[in-house]
DNA sequence: TTGTAGGCGTTATCAC
DNA sequence: GTGATAACGCCTACAA
């Protein structure tokens, strides 16, 4: 193909095909195709494919005001849980001829608003967002706006915005009856930030738990960590140790902070699960190659992703559709981080 | 703000600010706003901001050619390699001002072509492509239709695109030259699809090593898989195992080859590195804390990421540059995978 | 320094 | 069933 070859548009196909312009648009376009005689229709599409013709999203998306794109905010890429969220999104979307415009907030707010003004400049059709927080300006101003969007993963307090998230009320009753069945009575609880709609529901639902005394409750066996992160679960494990009070089993709010548990766990000289069970959330990818297996709470993160999308679309299709809230089922997997306790 | 809000448009504010519009367009453009009186401009951007105007990125780029966004061509992203190659080109791309449209191809050659269509119709400024094979037909036609593009991790035979890839053959004599000094001297490799140029130009620096006479080299010891997976390195390590032949250890051409290793040598009954020592490649999350943590060569995949959008903008900005590529050095990580042979 | 006018490639609304 | 026309919102010669 010649380097100066101009681009061919819709005119040049119509007076190749000797028909107009919007002819052509009519025939191109599903809705309107029944409107041009087959002769006529099969003749502009032959043409079309024959010139290459591709048809220009940006000028029909300038005309129709609608681009057939959508942002997906998500705080961290590389935090294995997201990609399976945004495969279930972008296989979703696709479908229906639309496409993902996926940024990284890398975990900063700021970020989130230059990312969400870069999107609003390109007129997405509508957001999904994995960045909520409790209180969440962004998704106030979305809702203010009424863009459409979708919260996916976590939600915020106002549970203003549809949103497609797991149950964490059930996951931590999986992991809590798990270790009560199999003989432990004192259980600490490695927390998220609760800033999080993840960080408290896990957090709340563990303490449910104790306060109906499925386990010897001591408000003293929870400690809460400032991120999801490795190291956090680390300080916090940690921090549980220096406590001296006596636990044989810890429920992490997330693989990530059992993962730190991991560490702080072996330098104290002690062993999961001989010494100490250890319970994750989310299944990540390898939690089954650690040194142990993770006993974690395995969550449909392509499901998630499918739900929302899903949603999203019906919710660019009818602005006027009810927020709905969709909460995915969770299931345990048992592996080598959990035992009966020692005596 | 009103449901019923028409969208503001650069008219609007121009009304309101007393000028014309294309006044206020190039008070908003940093390449003219020097054209403009200093008062006249502050009132404008004053009033834009004040009327909270948004420019439309879609009728700009109607009007410039350019969209200011850049598809991105995944694979596979739940591969826990991609997401750090994303993270870096995005964060480079959002530095000037572009965005990214990531898509995944599921490794399917179909839907890349699918994926490449609804980009070419969203006049994408460029793109960039970790999904290249040896011979790839998408490249080729991207080359042909002189749509600017850059290769990330693999490349094609030709090598006529702009490339930014790991030094492959660098990399496995990293890790053969630390098993030899370990004192092994039967060596197995594992490798991938030959269609990739990271398959092959594993082997082959594997290949040349071993005829080097870096150790005893036996073609028997080599196995090809047929995708860089976890059952296809189970599969292979055990047809290596059935072989019968004598060796102490394998070098895999990746990460998830190696823990296949890991299944099919456990299996076997026999132990990491007690009867056998495993490298891998690639370094992906949590490699450390496998049993064995593997021995691998760490790849810079977040500065891949960034170099390939910075070459990416460049091409972008002056389509004639020569086309370069760009080799980076990975890096030997010891772990428990490795040691010295048993006798 | 600022305004005017035309057009980027579509599609929706007319008219025929 | 098809064609003509205007408009989406912006940028950029060119004119003043």
């Amino acid at each position: 193909m010649n380097r100066s070859a101009k681009r061919i548009n819709i005119k040049d196909v119509a007076a190749q095909a000797g028909v107009h312009a919007s002819t052509v648009s009519r025939v191109l376009n599903p809705d309107t195709v029944s409107m041009v005689s087959v002769a006529v229709a099969e003749k502009v599409i032959k043409i079309a494919r024959e010139m290459g013709y591709q048809p220009s999203a940006i000028a029909a998306g300038l005309r129709t005001g609608r681009s057939y794109t959508v942002g997906v905010l998500i705080p961290d890429l590389t935090n294995p849980i997201f990609p399976h969220i945004v495969r279930g999104i972008e296989r979703t979307l696709d479908q229906e001829g639309y496409i993902a415009v996926i940024a990284d907030s890398d975990n900063s707010r700021k970020n989130e608003h230059a990312i969400l003004d870069s999107m609003q400049a390109r007129r997405v059709d509508g957001l999904i967002l994995a960045t909520a927080h409790r209180k969440d300006a962004l998704v106030d101003s979305c809702i203010a706006e009424s863009i459409p969007i979708v919260l996916v993963n976590r939600t915020t307090d106002t549970h203003a915005a549809t949103e497609v998230i797991n149950d964490d009320e059930w996951g931590i009753g999986l992991a809590v009856e798990h270790l009560v069945q199999l003989g432990h009575r004192r259980i600490a609880f490695l927390g998220g930030p609760l800033d999080t709609s993840t960080g408290r529901d896990r957090q709340r639902a563990f303490t449910k738990y104790g306060r109906a005394d499925r386990f010897e409750f001591d408000p003293e066996l929870l400690v809460d960590c400032r991120a999801f992160t490795e190291s956090e679960g680390y300080r916090g494990f940690a921090s549980l140790l220096d406590k001296g009070r006596e636990f044989s089993a810890v429920v992490a709010a997330n693989d990530l902070l059992a993962l730190g548990g991991y560490d702080a766990l072996g330098e104290a000289g002690m062993q999961c699960p001989r010494d100490i069970s250890v319970t994750g959330f989310n299944d990540m990818l390898f939690m089954d190659r650690l040194r142990p297996p993770l006993t974690t709470v395995h969550i449909p993160l392509d499901e998630m992703g499918v739900k929302a999308a899903e949603l999203l679309l019906s919710l660019i299709r009818d602005p006027a559709m009810e927020t709905t809230s969709v909460k995915l089922a969770p299931r345990l997997v048992v592996r080598g981080s959990t035992a009966a306790p020692k005596h």
